[in-house]
DNA sequence: GCATAGTCTGAGAGCGCTTCCACTCGCGCC
DNA sequence: GGCGCGAGTGGAAGCGCTCTCAGACTATGC
């Protein structure tokens, strides 16, 4: 004869799989559990009740259910929609990666990751039909993205990593590009360069191409020509060490670098040259990532905060989930000029 | 006057949100439709229509709504509790997500994904608070891992990466790493090296234990001495510099590390003695990185496949998923012996 | 011609939760 | 003493889907 009822002595009751049964087990009604779970009004002494047997049985509920009948699933999801191998290779990426799930994991919330590993048009379909989704963290690197674009007017609440120049509606977290660009480029010219190249990041990306406005603004500002100074880079070590060979050879007194990957590589052309650093050539990037200190001479760059980028990201979109009628939150980072012997050769200024 | 029956000339409809809307615009019951999303018997003119009103309203099942009355999400979990700083790194655990997530997003399957920023209490309760995941795929290095502990405990469908040896009834996908480690100690032996150390990897990982193991009965099978011919190593190659000079001390011919990152520690300190590879020290590492085929001579290594790793673990989960009566499914992945010039020098054989 | 089998479809009962609404108290107020 | 009020609670209606069941209808066999 089974009893309906558990005995309260017993510690072992039958495990409770619904609110139904937690009903039961605490005698008061499912929706007072519901409130007990979700922190509605509830009288002290029924709260205890119900939450030692919630305790008790182990109880969890039902993700499914509760997203059915709330709308809300705790769940966001995460799209880079890079090159696995790139993302893995590159610090950016990972360090982003990283910023966002720290923040997410601290918040209690759930993460969906999807990779570059398919077409664009296959994962944008493949996170709009994880239709529970609340909202969507995206990396917009690309002047031009069909899943920026599929997200942004899908219903789904989004947050750019990067931001996009004709987009005003959009929420974002990005680093102001051109005015770092512009502070670092200003910074060659202020220690006496006047034929200070740039060597760009890859076209076609918002990092990219506003590096190279910020490079020309300063330039034009201090009334320097730029005829020739420019040569093409795609963010890789390579690609610097061909750009910077061009540069040399229209000469320069100062080269500004897109990244510190491909200043890396400039670093190898001048000095494969028998040229100085910074005697000869100044010499400057952009991310200090962890190697630009160890660099010989160490590298002076733009430091910004990856990591921080991937919270601050994570946090704006919780922000819009918590108030949808609020309007789109922009976060322009702030980022910091860190000068060191590869500009200053001197002045050691760590 | 709203007309409840939409003009089925009009391509322009109210955008379907559930399937009652699609049943209603095209004419048949909720429970057709369904059929007809899940590939039920329905009639071919029905089907087409159906999918028709489909396509022309871009619908999107409610994924809630089907994971709460069928049971399954289609969604996965993957945990992989390490440090993630060390997961960016090291190529080892960036390899086996690309593998799993490219299986898994190839199948359809949404992923999940925790890394290791909380405690193992911490990961293990939001993994075992999302209800509505089919399963998980966890990586499983070392001995003891609450995390793993927890979810083969838990309801939840789990298969392992990596194996535990006391564990005879998880779901498992791992290289034979001592049948490896025999081998490649047994070509050390081979070539003529009688005194073949042993750098380990991390103590407490089963891959470290393992391939402890695999040397161990090589060199015993051979009748060679093992006295003093193992040192600790923790899968880092500076781990690998200072172990191999403890070797060199104590007088060895060959030394095969725990992993190739190791080896490379282990290649500069006998380098640094002006001891020359293999002619006074035989190398041998494990993993066959990229790198490895790069030293200076080119690493004999163990080759496994870590991407393959990880898409046979997403396949063995959805196979479990796919048949729940299923027996557990273990999988022990081939390794193949890579023979280059750091063990028989003049012979390259690559 | 009728029983039988087979094919296709609709009705409807959930899945486990949230949340609106209404109801019951006990309290302080005029 | 009657009233309003707020706090606490239960009832019940969904959320949008799946899936069983039974019914309708057609094809087949004897």
């Amino acid at each position: 004869m089974v009893s309906k009822e558990p005995s309260r002595e017993s510690g072992e009751e039958g495990p409770a799989r619904t609110l139904d049964d937690l009903a039961a087990l605490s005698g008061v009604s499912r929706a007072t559990v519901s409130r007990v779970l979700n922190g509605g009004t509830v009288a002290e002494d029924t709260r205890r009740r119900v939450l030692d047997v919630v305790t008790r049985t182990n109880f969890r509920p039902n993700a499914a259910a509760r997203t059915l009948a709330s709308g809300r699933s705790g769940v966001v999801g995460v799209v880079m929609h890079i090159d696995p191998h790139l993302l893995f290779q590159d610090p950016y990426f990972s360090q982003l990666l990283q910023g966002i799930t720290d923040y997410l994991a601290e918040q209690g919330a759930g993460m969906m990751l999807w990779l570059g590993n398919r077409t664009k048009e296959e994962t944008l379909d493949h996170v709009l039909g994880m239709s529970f989704l609340d909202g969507v963290v995206v990396s917009a690197n690309t002047l031009d993205d069909p899943v920026v674009d599929g997200l942004l007017s899908s219903s789904l609440s989004t947050v750019l990593i990067g931001h996009r120049r004709a987009d005003r509606t959009a929420s974002y977290v990005d680093i102001d590009n051109e005015q770092a660009s512009d502070a670092i480029t200003t910074h060659l010219i202020s220690i006496g360069r006047a034929r200070v190249g740039h060597i760009t990041g890859s076209r076609g990306t918002v990092a990219g191409e506003d590096r190279v406005i910020g490079y020309l603004r300063a330039m034009r500002r201090a009334g320097l020509n730029t005829d020739g100074l420019i040569a093409d880079g795609d963010f890789n070590r390579s690609s610097g060490v061909a750009a910077a060979a061009e540069l040399l050879d229209r000469g320069v007194d100062a080269i500004f670098c897109a990244n510190d990957a491909t200043a890396a590589g400039a670093l190898e052309a001048i000095r494969g040259r028998g040229l100085r650093v910074p005697d000869d050539v100044a010499l400057a990037g952009f991310d200090d990532l962890e190697f630009a200190a160890h660099l010989d001479p160490p590298l002076t760059t733009v430091r910004q905060g990856v990591r921080q980028q991937g919270a601050e990201a994570a946090r704006a979109l919780l922000q819009l989930l918590g108030d949808p009628g609020r309007s789109p939150r922009r976060v322009l980072l702030p980022t910091e000029l860190v000068i060191r012997q590869s500009s200053v050769g001197g002045v050691p200024r760590e």
